[in-house]
DNA sequence: GTGGTCTAGACCACG
DNA sequence: GTGGTCTAGACCACC
C-alpha cells in the first residue's frame, strides 16, 4: 500500500480497513490484524495503527474485546453494500464541493464523469 | 470568502484565484489584486497572500512583474474554458480512483453522483 | 557559516545542503538536521530553514517523512559525483553564456579562467 | 533583449551598455541613446534607464553633458579590449566563487569548462 | 506603489 | 520531537 503524502497516514489506514469491509475482505464479526502485524505489513509506526483503530472504534465501525483484539462490529452499517455506500457518499460529497468551488456546473460534472469513465 | 478550517488558507486562496480565472472574473493578462489589497480584503496576513501568489507562479498560472504587481499569465492553459477543464479533470480522476479503490463500480458511481446532485 | 548579504539566506542554505551532499558529508538516505537544530546552529529563524527545506523538496533533492524529519532522497542525482556534476554544469553554462554575450571568445575565456585560478 | 527574472533590470541594462562598448557597437566618446529612446527600445520604465545611467556614471563609464545627453567616457578603461577584460573578470570571479562553494576543485573546473566549450 | 525576505513567536497535527 | 501554517511587524530593492 502506498500512502498519499498529503493526507494523514492514520486516515488512509482507516479507509483501507473500510475498503476491506466494503469489498468483503473483512466481514462483520471478523478480527482485524493485530496492531503489530498491521504495522509490520504497512511499514508504519505502531502508534499510527493504534490511532487509526481508536478512530474506527469512535466511529462505531470496530470494537476491541479485551485480550482478544479488535473486531469489525456486526452491524447493518458494516454490511458490504452499506459500507460501500457510506464511503462512496463521503467521497462524492467531497468531490462535488471541490467541483462547485471551481465553478463547474452540475451538468458539466456529469459530462466529465461520464467521459472519464468511458475512456477507461 | 470563508475559509475551511482544515485546509491551509494559502491553498484556498490559490483555488479562489483559479476559480476567478475559470469563471472569467480574471482574464489572462489582467492584474491580480496587490498583496496588501487582498490581505485586507480577506482579513488575512499579507505573508499568506505572498505564499499563495508564489505557489501560483511556480505552477505557471501567474507571473510577477517587478514593482508592478502580479498578473495572470497569457496562456492557453488560462483561458476560461481550459482552466475549468484542467481543474475539473484532475478532480474527476482523483475521485474515480478513490471510488474504484473502494470497490464501487462505474454504474454505482454515476448513480451516486446523480443522487447527490439531485439532492442539492 | 557566514552569509552573503546580497542573496537570500534560504538560497544559501540550499546550496550549503547541496554542497554537503556533493562533498559526501550528507549521503543519500541520511537525515538532515531538524529545522530547530539547524536554525540554532546557523543562528537563523526556524522559518528560514523551513523555507530552504521546502524548496529542496520541490527540487526533488530531499523528502520529508511525517513526524520523522527531512531526508536526502536516494536518487542517482544525489550521488556525490552526480550532484557535483549537476551543479557544476549548470554554473558553467550560465557562465559561458554571459561571457559570449559580452563578446569574449572561447580562447579568451580559458585564459581568463586559468589566470584567475593561478592567482588564488 | 530578454531580461533574467532574478537580477535587477537596471543591472542588466548596465551590462548591456558595457557589452555594447566591449563589442565596439558603442565607441568611447559616442552618445548613448536617450533615456526615452532606450526605454522604448527595451520596453522598460524610463526610471529604470535613468537608474542604470546614474550607476554607470558613478562607475565612471559614462558622463552626462547637460542638454546634450549621456556619453561614453573617453578613457583607457573604455577601450574595447579593456572593457571586455573588465566584464570578463567580474564574471570569472563570480563563477569561480560559486564553483568552489559547490565543492568543485580547480582542476575539475578547467575540465568542465573545456568540455562545455568543446561541445559548442 | 509593488513583491521579497526575515524575525519572533504562536499553535497544530502527526508519529 | 518533527515539520506545517499563520500572524504581526519590520526592512529592503525595484519600478
Amino acid at each position: 500500500m502506498e500512502f498519499d503524502k498529503n493526507t494523514p497516514i492514520y486516515i488512509q489506514i482507516m479507509f483501507e480497513i473500510k475498503r476491506r469491509i466494503g469489498t468483503g475482505i473483512l466481514s462483520p464479526g471478523s478480527k482485524l490484524p493485530s496492531v503489530r502485524e498491521l504495522a509490520d505489513e504497512l511499514k508504519v509506526n505502531p502508534n499510527t495503527i493504534v490511532r487509526a483503530y481508536q478512530e474506527l472504534e469512535r466511529e462505531g465501525v470496530t470494537e476491541t474485546r479485551r485480550g482478544m483484539g479488535t473486531f469489525v462490529v456486526e452491524n447493518d452499517k458494516n454490511s458490504v453494500s452499506e459500507m460501500k455506500n457510506t464511503i462512496g457518499k463521503t467521497f462524492v460529497e467531497e468531490f462535488l464541493k471541490k467541483m462547485h468551488d471551481a465553478g463547474v456546473s452540475n451538468n458539466e460534472i456529469i459530462t466529465l464523469v461520464k467521459e472519464a469513465i468511458g475512456e477507461n
